[in-house]
RNA sequence: GCCAGUUUAGCUCAGCUGGUAGAGCAUCUGAUUUGUAAUCAGAGGGUCGUUGGUUCAAGUCCGACAACUGGCACCA
């Protein structure tokens, strides 16, 4: 009989507890559920797990599945279960919490682990397959998800209905793996990074500098299009701001920060909202001003921690599309709307077409009263229906002044990482206190809207080069054409082609290296050059350019006049 | 920040059980003047992440610190 392949997966997590119980007889049982390709399990034990123990617990596990044991489940009362998990410190937090909340309290055995578990599982291990499962590594992980807590050794496990899902499972990692945007980022020389003096932020190089600013000009004009302003503030200023807007008790241990001369405390920006908010408040505003868009290319400084750094993903120094939105009460649902289509517009530009969507919602530790958080949360859920967007709520996971939405955007492995962001906010317009005068003479409050579309340049750009494995369009190329004289005789016409062509607009070099052609197509194609314009004796005394593009064998030779038209309006912005 | 692993030339990596470092590519020099994924030859280049310790002797063993990688936690 077959079954879900999330069942098996489970069912082979108690396999591996119970592997794990023949092999480290001493070992406390935390939980493991199946997860996307696989499952896990938590175990606490002095042993240090390492890769030497993989290939014993996979022998031992493949022994447990032979040997057909039964999944045989017991619903079991309250003392009972205190009795079987009676060394099982875990197991008896578990089965208190759920007797707590009248769960009926259900154990499984299988062999000579039992373990606290809804289930369901297979029937017998002969469900289960030997040799679709590979434990991958094992990693810390706190128990109950919280750091406060001490810290258990999870072993991961891929799993897969058979060998041959598995290895095809293993084949695509390996090819993700090659995708990867920090060893794309150093084949292209995009960018580096100097660990000694900048752990965390980015060295753009160039061409990686390039893109950077591509996107930007791409994002301004999608901005002004959609009647935005563009601003920018200090990236210094004093802590007082970060105190008014409640960031420095929660964060500001993550704040870069330090005293001058006269012994004022200076922050070097954590993010924008004061600046912008300054900005508002600059002038008297009245409703006439409002809905006011406020974009500002800012670049922010978070001390993160060591360990959530990763390549250009997650930074010290990154900066946000941010924008702030100062609108009516009235005006937010339809801001939330127009903002909404516009990221999936954009992402959609970039071939991103699943967006995971999250609503994350009042968080415990949160300011503002009740009735504020119910119309922002209804604001963002209202616009999301209003255009029959799947989402998936994520309770208590919002900012503490307000909820968000929350773009999720794959890189090449799968991992998730936020990138664009709808916040509303209730709280900076009181500790700012601001306002606009309405029609009816009086003072009123605005609402304040945060809105990052690609959320960080750096994140947005990592992901982008994964997703296309660095072979980016035209329009957002750092070398769209490089031009390869065959040999120095053609030196003069290539540079006179580079100088064409960069009169038109187009970025581009000539390789004039006293190399081969071959030499330069390897090369310039391992740098992801999506144009190698090839010249030699033909071209120069016919005016053409031989063009092989990237990833395809087969040239083809166009007047250069032509050429130069075609790229004219290849790198365009896609607008 | 926490758990585990890693750190050797610009890059990718080798260096077994301790006896003062190697390869390929890149760079430089020379030859070659090249027609679509690596032309040939020669040369230079490393206080082996930093710092303590063990030892007659440390890239190799032990400790601390830092960075990086994979997770966890965090993510205004």
């Amino acid at each position: 009989m077959s079954y879900p392949i999330e069942l098996i997966r489970h069912s082979l997590a108690h396999v591996m507890a119970a592997a794990v119980k023949k092999l480290h007889p001493d070992v406390k049982f935390a939980g493991g559920p199946a997860i996307e390709n696989g499952f896990y399990y938590d175990f606490d034990t002095d042993y240090r797990f390492s890769e030497e123990d993989f290939e014993k617990i996979e022998r031992e596990m493949r022994e447990l599945i032979k040997s057909n044991g039964r999944f045989e489940q017991r619903i079991v009362d309250l003392d009972e279960a205190k009795q079987i998990f009676a060394d099982q410190p875990y197991k008896m937090e578990w089965l208190n919490e759920y007797d707590a909340a009248g769960e009926k309290l259900s154990i499984y055995t299988f062999r000579d682990f039992t373990d606290l578990c809804r289930g369901p599982h297979v029937e017998s291990s002969k469900d289960l397959p030997r040799d679709g499962f590979k434990i991958r590594n094992v990693a810390g992980a706190y128990w109950k998800g919280d750091s406060k807590n001490k810290m258990l050794q999870r072993i991961y496990v891929d799993a897969f209905e058979n060998k041959e899902a598995l290895d095809a499972f293993l084949k695509q990692q390996e090819e993700a793996a090659l995708r990867d945007h920090r060893k794309l980022g150093k084949e292209m020389d995009l960018f580096h990074f100097e660990p000694e003096y900048a752990p965390g932020a980015v060295f753009w190089h160039d061409k990686g500098y390039k893109v950077y600013r591509r996107l930007i000009d791409y994002m301004r004009a999608r901005q002004e299009r959609a009647g935005y302003i563009e601003v920018c503030t200090p990236a210094v200023m004093d802590r007082v701001l970060w105190e008014t807007s409640g960031h420095w008790e929660k964060y500001g241990a993550h704040n870069y920060s330090g005293k001058t001369e006269d012994d004022r405390m200076f922050c070097i920006k954590p993010m924008n909202c004061p600046g912008g908010v300054l900005i508002y408040r600059s002038v008297l505003r009245s409703y006439r001003d409002l809905p006011l868009r406020m974009a500002e290319f800012g670049k922010v400084n978070r001390y993160e921690a060591s360990g959530s750094l990763m390549g250009i993903m997650r930074v010290r120094e990154f900066t946000q599309d941010d924008a702030h939105i100062f609108c009516t009460p009235e005006q937010m649902e339809s801001e939330c709307i127009d903002t909404l289509k516009l990221i999936l517009d954009i992402y959609k530009q970039f071939g991103f077409n699943e967006v995971k969507i999250y609503l994350s919602t009042r968080p415990e530790k949160r300011i503002g009263s009740d009735e504020i958080w119910d119309l922002c949360e209804k604001s963002l859920a209202n616009a999301l229906n209003a255009h029959g967007y799947e989402f998936t709520i994520n309770p208590g996971e919002g900012a503490f002044y307000g909820p968000k939405l929350e773009f999720i955007l794959r890189d090449a492995i799968g991992r998730e990482w936020q990138c664009g962001t709808i916040q509303v906010d209730m709280n900076l317009p009181e500790r700012f206190d601001i306002s606009y005068i309405g029609e009816d003479g009086e003072k009123h409050r605005p609402v304040m809207l945060h809105r990052a579309l690609f959320g960080s340049i750096e994140r947005f750009m990592g992901i982008l080069i994964e997703n296309q494995s660095g072979n980016l369009p035209l329009w957002l190329s750092p070398e769209p054409v490089v031009v390869v004289p065959i040999s120095e005789k053609y030196r003069e016409y290539a540079e006179s082609v580079v100088a064409d062509l960069r009169a038109a607009g187009v970025y581009c070099r000539a390789d004039l290296r006293d190399e081969k052609v071959n030499y330069k197509v390897r090369e310039l194609s391992l740098a992801k050059t999506p144009i190698i314009a090839v010249v030699g004796e033909k071209e120069s005394a016919d005016k053409t350019v031989t063009l092989r593009k990237l990833g395809i064998e087969k040239q083809e030779t166009v007047a250069l006049s032509d050429f130069i038209a075609q790229m004219k309006d290849a790198i365009k912005l896609p607008l």
